[in-house]
This record gives structure tokens, sequence and C-alpha cells, in this order.
DNA sequence: GTGGTCTAGACCACA
DNA sequence: GTGGTCTAGACCACG
């Protein structure tokens, strides 16, 4: 699990982080249980501030993605109850398929690229088990 | 062609009116062609400081979604030679796909969700009307 | 001699009319003593106000490049004394071939660029009388 | 790397600082990797407001001249893949040719002043002291 | 401390 | 009247 960090967007650092573990989690290579690097190894390996990596830590704790535990790691682990996607991402979503039309797709060729990227996002989730 | 802004998230209001509008293009609420409101006038029926308009503007000019005119004015306009859908919208979308799968839907689901967004963003462009 | 007005650019329309009849001037398709057409002409054929034509026919005679008749046309004639290049014209230059430059070209193919340019913009001027 | 600037002309003051900086660039007085002021600096020393030294970092990362790094700093940057040189620029240059020209001067003589120019251009990115 | 955002009010070039 | 520019001063997210 190697993070690609940009320094140059405007996408804060540590929301790069949790996006990459999330979809991380999505494809199954981090599994429920599995032990995410301390705070200060991801920081000394990704050259930023451990403040940083703490805030992605945190954000992804609160969202339930993670969880601590009593002897200080941290966890990935199941959600639970977040059965109502959020609206949020809804609308993200809305806006980004938007774009794409704008720029020309037809939606079917929007609908095709999104199929070859869910198939990407939870291949191993979907395909390894069956 | 309303806008809906809100002044309490973290996106900046600029940002907001240039979703909003590439949205509207994408429906086709906004035909090309089409001329969009003063600055002035955007500023004023929103509440906004006519800088804060005056940035969405020349972000959508910038993008090749909107035309000045010299002689007066700012004209929805037909993208161009954009057939390479942009990479940065494409991670985008991968992202929340992947955040719909971390929160407990089906590919299927996501699929079926990304169907209804289009048939919704797309709608009287491609003439359900007609 | 026509004009390709573009109300789009950031560059003022009676800025354009300028440049291209200068442009015109260089290469000879405008000679001097030859009549342009008067501003009504020009604004309708344009389609642009008859203030941007006078403006641009203005600066033209401001400059030297044109001098009014006693009876009222507008005719070219050549500048004089304005052998020393005005300063402005050489730091725009010297810009423009920085820009060059930085984009990745060598000062070699700067120079045959710039040569190609000298004899598209001069060829009839010192081509066609030899 | 001293900015002069000309708070009496039309052209934007943010668009006099990018196009020093740019020249700045081109003669090799900035190179790849370097930092520059931040936008308070350069604004106080400036005698600007931050928000127009802001403009003129935009503009700059915009088109790819520098690169922000979001752990603090703007830095200059190499330019990749703009192989094709803009055609405005060209366009620009074809113009500036056209003047001298029109102003007397021969093809030769615009030749070798363009030839001084480049050299004075990216005198130190050549070599001319090593 | 760094850059990004926003406001309120003003001036100017262009058409 | 239209958009573009600038100022002075303020707040905020990020690191």
């Amino acid at each position: 699990m190697l993070l690609q960090l940009d320094f140059s967007t405007t996408t804060p650092i540590y929301q790069q982080i949790r996006d990459q573990i999330v979809q991380g989690i999505a494809k199954g290579e981090l599994k429920p249980g599995e032990r995410l690097p301390t705070v200060r190894t991801l920081a000394s390996e990704c050259g930023i501030n451990i403040m940083t990596a703490s805030k992605a830590y945190q954000l992804l704790k609160q969202e339930g993605h993670t969880r601590g535990d009593r002897r200080g790691g941290t966890f990935v682990c199941k959600p639970e109850g977040d059965l109502s996607p959020d609206s949020s991402i809804i609308e993200a979503l809305r806006l980004h398929l938007a774009e794409l039309i704008v720029g020309g797709m037809s939606n079917e060729d929007v609908l095709t690229l999104c199929k070859h990227l869910l198939d990407d996002v939870s291949s191993q989730k979907n395909g390894s088990l069956l």
C-alpha cells in the first residue's frame, strides 16, 4: 500500500492520504482488521508533518473507516450503519458526471467508464473471494 | 437558472457558481449561445461581491465553457476538441465510486445510481421531452 | 484586405483593427496613397460600433501610418522620421522571444522562426519589386 | 531578481510581474527548483496589494512556469510537453516584426536585432559565462 | 507563516 | 453599462 502524494495540487495532503486509504479499502488491498502504519512512520516515509498524518488518521477514525486499539494501533474496520450514501458524495458524483457530459461524452460512454472504474475499484473485493 | 449557494461550506463560492453553471449546461438549461447575467446582476442577486462573481466567470471562460464578447456580455459556448476527458475528473470519479462501495453499496446499486444521476443530469439535452 | 476580428480575446477591437492594418502595410497589401474604407463602411462590415472603428483610425493617424485628406478620406502614408524603433516594441519583442525560449525552443529555432515570419510579413514589399 | 513595475501603464501590474519572472526564467536568473518570494514579501517589496501579487503567482502556476508546494512556497519548475509554441505568441511576434518593418527597418536589421535580444534574453541559460 | 478567499468600495478601458 | 483591475483589511485552511 504505497501512497502517491502530490504536493502541487489544491487537494490537502491529509485528504489525499484519507482518499487513498479509502480506495485501498474499497479495492480490498486493505482488509478489515489490518493494521495501518503509525503516524510517525507514515509521516517520515512521505516526508510530511506528523500533524498532517495525524489529521488524516483522525478523519478516517471519525468517518468509521478505522478504529483505535487500546494499545495504540490503528486498524481498518467495517463501517456499520452507513447504508444511506452520504448526500455530499451523491452531489459530487452528479457534478463529475455532468462534467463528463459537458466534455462531450455520451451517456453510454460515461456509463461504460463508470463500469470500468467500478471493476477497477472493487476488483479484489468481489473477485478473489468468489 | 437559479443558483443555490452554501456559504457555510469550505467550497469557495466562485467554485459553487462555476459548478452549477456547468451542470446547467449539461442539463441543457443553459444552451450554447445563451447569454449569462452580468457579473453585477449575478453578484447582487446572490448577495455576493462582484469580484467573487467575476472570478467564477473567469474560471468558466478559462475552461472554455463560456466566451466573453467584447461588445458586452458573457455567453455559453460549445466545447471543442475536449475529446479526452480530463484525468483529474476520472480520478475524482474513481474516488467517489470507491466511497460508495466502501459505504456498503454493491456494484449494481452504484451503477443504477449512476444511471439515474445521468438521466437527471442530461435530461433536456438528450430529449426526454421530445 | 479583410479584417479578422476576434470578439472573445482580451485585445481591444480597435487595437485588432489597427494591428491588422499595420501588418497590411508591412506586407505591401496596403500601399502608400491607397484609400481606406470609411469608418461607417468598416463598422457595418465588421459588425462593430462606429466609435470603435473611429478610434482605430484615430490611432493610425496619430501614429503616422495614415493621414486624413481635405475632402474627408483616410489614406495610407509613409511614416517619416520614425527611424528609431519604439522602445516599447523592443520590450514586447524581448518578452515574446523569452516566452519562446522558456517554451523549450533553442536560440536557433527561434531565429529561423523569426526569419520565416519576416519573409511572410514583408513578402510583397521586398519581393515583387526585385 | 528585482522587479521594475510601471504603475502608469495600462498593462496590469500582475501581468508585469508575470512577464518579468518569465524573462527571469528565460535568462536563467531564476532556475528550476528555485523558490520565489512569498506573495506577502513580494507585495510589500513592490508596494502593491497582496491580491495583486497573488494573481501574478496564480497566472504563473496556471501556465506551468511555477509550482506551488502545499508545504509552503512557490517554486520555479521545468516546462514539460509545451513543445508546440503557443500560436498567440507567434501572432504577437509577427505583429511586432511587422511594426519594425513599417518603422523603416530592413529585414536584416530586424534579424540582427532579434539575434541581440536573444543573446540578452538567454545569456546565462546557454552558458556565455562558462 | 503560507497561500486562498472574501468584502466593500473605487477607478478605468472598452463599446 | 460591461468586464477588468486595484486597494485595504480581514478571515480561514493548511502544514
